[in-house]
DNA sequence: TCAAGTATTTAGACTAGTCTAAACATTTCT
DNA sequence: AGAAATGTTTAGACTAGTCTAAATACTTGA
C-alpha cells in the first residue's frame, strides 16, 4: 500500500507533467506540495525504488505507467468527494478542496465506485475538471481560457485553472460560476483587462490574472 | 490539533472507562488497539502532558474532562460515517467500521455537522449505538443482554456488543438484524445455548457467546 | 512476608517524513 | 571558456510512532 504522502507526491508530479514533459523538476514539486526541495529528493528515490517514477538525479523525474495509475485513482477519489461536498452537503467551490484533499486517502475496495454510483456517475466535479471512471478513463476537456476570446465572443465557463480559496470565493461573489455564459464587451490592451456580461445581467472589469484562469468554451459571435 | 493516532488511543481509552472505573490498565489499550504495552506507555505520556488524560505509573489511566470530550466527537464522527455508509451506499453493518475508522479523523470545521443534517439527525447508527450530537449529549441505552431473558420473553434487537466482520456476519446471514423480533422458545443450562424464534419465522440455536453480545429490549410476555 | 509471577515502564533502535546547512551539478552570463 | 548564480542532492538531525529486550514495580499465594 502507498501512505498519503506518497499518492500526493505521484498526485503533483502527474499534475505537473504538461508543463515539464521531459522531466518535472523538483522545486516544481517542492512548491506544490509546499515543502523543501530536499525533502522531495528523498521521496523520489524512495517512489523510483518502488518503481512508480523514473528518477535521474538533477534531470526531474517522468512517470512510470504504475505510477500515473496511482496518480488518476487519487484524483478521481478527490473529485468524486469534491461533488459529493458540493452537491449533497452544500459546500461552495472553494470549501471542497482541502476536505477532498484529506477524504482522497480513505482506503476502501468498494468505496469509491458506491460513491460514484451514488452521485450518479458525475463527468465532472465542481471546479469543471473531468472525473476518470473505474478504468482511469476520462475526456481532456478541449476549453480554452478567457483571455484568449475576441471582442463579441460569447462563451461559457466550463472550468478554473487556479483552485486558492481566494480565487473562487472571488468569482462567487460576482456570480461568475460553472455555466455561467460570458460576453466579451471590451479588451483593453494595456493592462489586459476585460471588460465582460455576465448572464446578460451585470457588467464587470476582470484582471488580466484572472482572465488567464478562466476556462470557457469557446463559442462564435452571434453575427 | 491531533493525530489520528492520538485520537485513536483516546477513543480507546472513553470505551474502556465503564470495564475500569479507577483506571484504564496499559495492557487494555494495547489489546484493543492492537500495539505492545510498551507503545501505550509512550503515548499515556504524551497525551498526559497534553492533559487530555490523568496518568499515574503503574495505576492506569483516566480521562481528563478535555480528553472524553475529544473521544466522544471521535465517537460522533465515527458513527454519522457508519449512518452514511450504510443508507447511502448500501454497505452491510459489517463493512462499515473499518472504512468509519479512517473516515472518523477527517478534519472539517463544518463537515460533520453538515452530514448530521443531510442524514436526518440520526439518534443510532447502524450497529445500535447512540450517535452524541453536537454538544456531546446522548442517551445511554438501556438495554439487556439477550442471553438474560427467560423462556417465554420477546424481545427487539437493539444493538450489537461485539463488531467484529465475523459475527455480524453470522447475524447477517441467519437475518437476525436492528429491529428483529426475538421469543425465547428454551435455554439449555448445560451450554448455556438458546433457542430463539427470529421474527415469528425461522427457529434457531444460539451459542451462549452470541448471546452475551446481542442487546435487547425486554418485553414482557404476551400471557 | 517474601519469592515468584505478572504487568508496566525504560532503554535503545528502527521507519517515515521533514528540515537546515553544506556540497555538488547545471545553467547562465560575461 | 570561466566565473557566478541557481538548482539539486547529501549529510546529519529532529519528531511521531512503533518495536524488542531489559529493568522495575506491583500482585499473588506458599
Ligand atoms: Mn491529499
Ligand atoms: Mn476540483
Ligand atoms: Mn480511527
Ligand atoms: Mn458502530
Amino acid at each position: 500500500m502507498n501512505s498519503s504522502t506518497e499518492e500526493d507526491y505521484l498526485k503533483a508530479i502527474y499534475k505537473l507533467t504538461p508543463q515539464f514533459p521531459d522531466g518535472v523538476l523538483t522545486s516544481a514539486i517542492a512548491e506544490v506540495l509546499e515543502t523543501k526541495a530536499s525533502s522531495v529528493t528523498d521521496m523520489l528515490k524512495k517512489l523510483s525504488e518502488k518503481g512508480y517514477i523514473n528518477y535521474v538525479k538533477y534531470q526531474g523525474v517522468t512517470l512510470q505507467p504504475i505510477g500515473e495509475e496511482v496518480a488518476i485513482k487519487v484524483i478521481r477519489k478527490h473529485r468524486l468527494w469534491e461533488v459529493f461536498l458540493a452537491e449533497k452537503l452544500d459546500f461552495t467551490w472553494d470549501e471542497i478542496h482541502e476536505i477532498a484533499e484529506q477524504l482522497e486517502h480513505i482506503v476502501s475496495v468498494n468505496l469509491i465506485d458506491r460513491l460514484d454510483k451514488y452521485l450518479g456517475f458525475p463527468k465532472f466535479d465542481p471546479h469543471g475538471d473531468p472525473i476518470p471512471d473505474k478504468n482511469g478513463k476520462f475526456q481532456k476537456i478541449k476549453d480554452v481560457a478567457l483571455r484568449d476570446l475576441n471582442v463579441g465572443d460569447v462563451a461559457i465557463l466550463v472550468g478554473v485553472r487556479e483552485h486558492s480559496k481566494e480565487f473562487l470565493q472571488y468569482l462567487e461573489n460576482i456570480k461568475l460560476l460553472l455555466g455561467s455564459k460570458i460576453e466579451v464587451l471590451n479588451k483593453f490592451a494595456f493592462d489586459e483587462s476585460v471588460l465582460v456580461k455576465i448572464n446578460g445581467k451585470s457588467e464587470i472589469m476582470l484582471s488580466s490574472l484572472l482572465c488567464k484562469n478562466i476556462s470557457v468554451t469557446h463559442e462564435k459571435p452571434k453575427k
